[in-house]
DNA sequence: AGGAGGGCCGACGACATTTG
DNA sequence: CAAATGTCGTCGGCCCTCCT
């Protein structure tokens, strides 16, 4: 092991150069030979523990430097939040306490007061302001204490505090954890078991007991301190852009969104129709390429889930009382329980197209656009008047694209009246005691759709908010940590090669997929030995009885033990032979492609 | 036996992210 | 954009372990 006191003094600049590298480094698949050759060496008979793992990080020169800042990194973290703990602690001692009731009882002009108040003021004030190096300092170094000396031997026979006759202190305390803890580490680091020798006995004793301690903290915490740093280095992603912080640097990320919007204005504004849709067309093929690239990336993470490290699919999935309670209606009465997908938009609060079915047979109710009987401009008027931001009447004009085509949406085909749509609701025999299943985190669909019968003159049509269940929670309860829960890369996930893929918001084809996958997680909240797939198709009973937990830890590691499907795989080949779109914000991506339009 | 250190856990709140 | 959810750090309370 290289590690030396080098490495931990300069740890702050290795691990902020290093952390970008890492992430990239693991992504790319053809780096990660390292630990495909370790696995190969040693065969697939043998178990693989951690240790295994953790020899091959450190054997590689990249990720060895990354894991080695890192342990450094929470190595100090665990010193920090030693002393804020201890003065936390020392802070609620009763005889911080009884010091503060002393200091009332003294007579303010004394010396002994002004001694006493000034080191309570200080006190205070690094308690709301202090830095940590303070309260560490403070707590450990004897001669520049603050707090009560309750634990020096020195003190033993004196006063703890000022007016104190009391009674003599209880034990002189081990203070040097933090720093035996270290010794370790450099320690086992060199493979050199000679330690630094005491020649007081009673230090002597303390450090056998401290070893003794060490020794079961290497085997428990040291496997979970190390378990939890692979698995944090899967989830990290999230911390690769660092966040404006402070107040100006948040001001300075809106000014630069703000001109980077107007900049954008103007340029649109220049282009010619032509070259506008052209950029359109290449920014909406970039974008499609990003997210599937990202969609593809956070599929590797599928068979990861974050604590019990189990396959996904392979297990049962967990359940909630409100869900038990809509299975339960579900066997009793099938007809009752209904699927939704609206289309609509939140801004404008207007429905444009919906979709209702039955969950059990599929059958469609009602799948028809909404009529509106206006101009695009009229129909993009915000309620309360206010003029429309460039990028949300794109979005807004993109969404009424995809639902109505692009030619003239008044002569759609289907399209309804809000009206119509209220009969052909209570036609079909919904009820206000329905039960709605809906794609979403929120009731917004039913709220939207409710909003938009009533305004029509038809009441208590619709059952109340309590009867819609949004089956996002539901899913995303199941899924690792951090897994998208959105329909257009969750679905193909499960249902790969199905038909319905890549028919993504219209509210027909919506309700099918949500139909499919509350059928499925029916049946995945069984114990796998139960489950009926009979109805679903084979690529996603392959999938699902396939899934099988990772029997190494080399395997959880690199996110070996849970096959893709063949198209996914396809897929996944595809876009990885795309040329990689620099990683950063959307707002980076879209000043790229200003560029690139020029 | 009882006090001190210290870890763990749930509650909480500020803030970020994910959806449609 | 709005709502729901996730994340992260802090705090108080509780409990375990160690020490004399």
């Amino acid at each position: 092991m290289a590690n030396n006191r080098e490495d931990l003094e300069h740890k702050d600049d290795v691990e902020y150069l290093e952390d970008d590298n890492d992430e990239e480094y693991l992504d790319d698949p053809d780096n990660k030979d390292f630990l495909d050759n370790n696995a190969n060496a040693r065969g697939d008979n043998e178990t693989t523990t951690l240790a295994d793992i953790t020899r091959a990080l450190h054997a590689d020169p990249i990720a060895g430097t990354v894991l080695r800042a890192r342990i450094s990194h929470t190595l100090r973290e665990r010193g920090n939040k030693k002393a804020r703990t201890k003065w936390r602690h020392a802070l609620r001692h009763p005889l911080t306490l009884e010091y503060r009731k002393k200091l009332e009882a003294m007579l303010p002009g004394s010396r002994e007061y002004k001694v006493a108040n000034k080191r309570i003021q200080e006190i205070d004030r690094i308690n709301v302001m202090g830095t940590e190096a303070e309260k560490k300092k403070f707590l450990t170094n004897t001669l520049k204490f603050i707090l009560p000396r309750f634990y020096s031997s020195q003190c033993k026979t004196g006063k703890r505090y000022p007016g104190d006759g009391g009674p003599d202190p209880q034990v002189e305390t081990d203070h040097e954890s933090d720093k035996e803890w270290e010794d370790l580490q450099l320690q086992q680091q060199d493979g050199n078991g000679a330690r630094h020798k005491r020649t007081n006995l009673s230090t002597k004793t303390k450090n056998i007991s401290a070893r003794k301690r060490f020794a079961k903290m290497e085997n428990e915490q040291r496997q979970k301190f190390l378990a939890k740093k692979l698995d944090q280095h899967h989830h990290r992603k999230a911390n690769t852009n660092p966040r404006p912080s402070t107040e100006e640097e948040k001001r300075l990320a809106k000014l630069k969104t703000r001109s980077f919007r107007e900049r954008q204005s103007k340029r649109m504004a220049n282009l010619s129709e032509e070259q506008q849709t052209a950029f359109k067309a290449r920014k909406s093929e970039q974008r499609s390429a990003s997210e599937k690239l990202k969609a593809l990336r956070k599929s590797r993470a599928f068979d990861l889930p974050s604590q019990h490290q189990r396959a996904a699919l392979g297990r049962q999935w967990r359940t909630n009382p409100e869900f038990e309670q809509f299975k339960a209606q579900f066997a009793q009465d099938e007809s009752s329980i209904l699927i939704l997908d609206v289309e609509f938009s939140r801004v404008l609060r207007k429905v444009f197209e919906v979709a209702l079915g039955r969950l059990k047979s599929g059958k469609v109710l009602v799948d028809n656009r909404i009529r509106h009987d206006c101009t695009d401009t009229e129909l993009l008027n915000l309620p309360n008047g206010q003029a429309m931001g460039f990028m949300t009447r794109s979005i807004l004009l993109g969404t009424l694209k995809n639902v109505y085509g692009s030619s003239d949406r008044r002569k759609c085909s289907g399209l309804r009246t809000p009206a119509e749509i209220a009969k052909m609701i209570i036609e079909a025999g919904v009820t206000p005691t329905s039960i709605i299943v809906v794609w979403h985190q929120s009731t917004m669909d039913l709220d939207l759709l409710r909003e938009l019968i009533e305004s029509t003159g038809y009441y208590n049509v619709l059952p109340p908010k309590v009867n819609c269940i949004p089956m996002i929670p539901q899913f995303r309860e199941n899924l690792p940590r951090k897994f998208t829960a959105k329909l257009d890369i969750l679905f193909p996930l499960l249902f790969a090669g199905h038909h319905l893929v890549g028919t993504n918001h219209r509210a027909g084809p919506d309700i099918q997929m949500l139909r499919l996958m509350t059928l499925l997680l029916i049946q995945l909240q069984k114990p796998p030995a139960e489950r009926d797939l009979s109805d679903f198709p084979g690529t996603t009973q392959e999938d699902i009885m396939q899934a099988q937990v990772p029997r190494t830890e080399l395997q959880k590691w690199p996110g070996i033990g849970f096959t893709l499907a063949p198209t996914l795989l396809r897929e996944a080949i595809q876009v990885a032979s795309w040329p990689l779109v620099k990683d950063g914000g959307d707002k980076d991506e879209s000043e790229e492609l200003i560029k690139d339009s020029e």
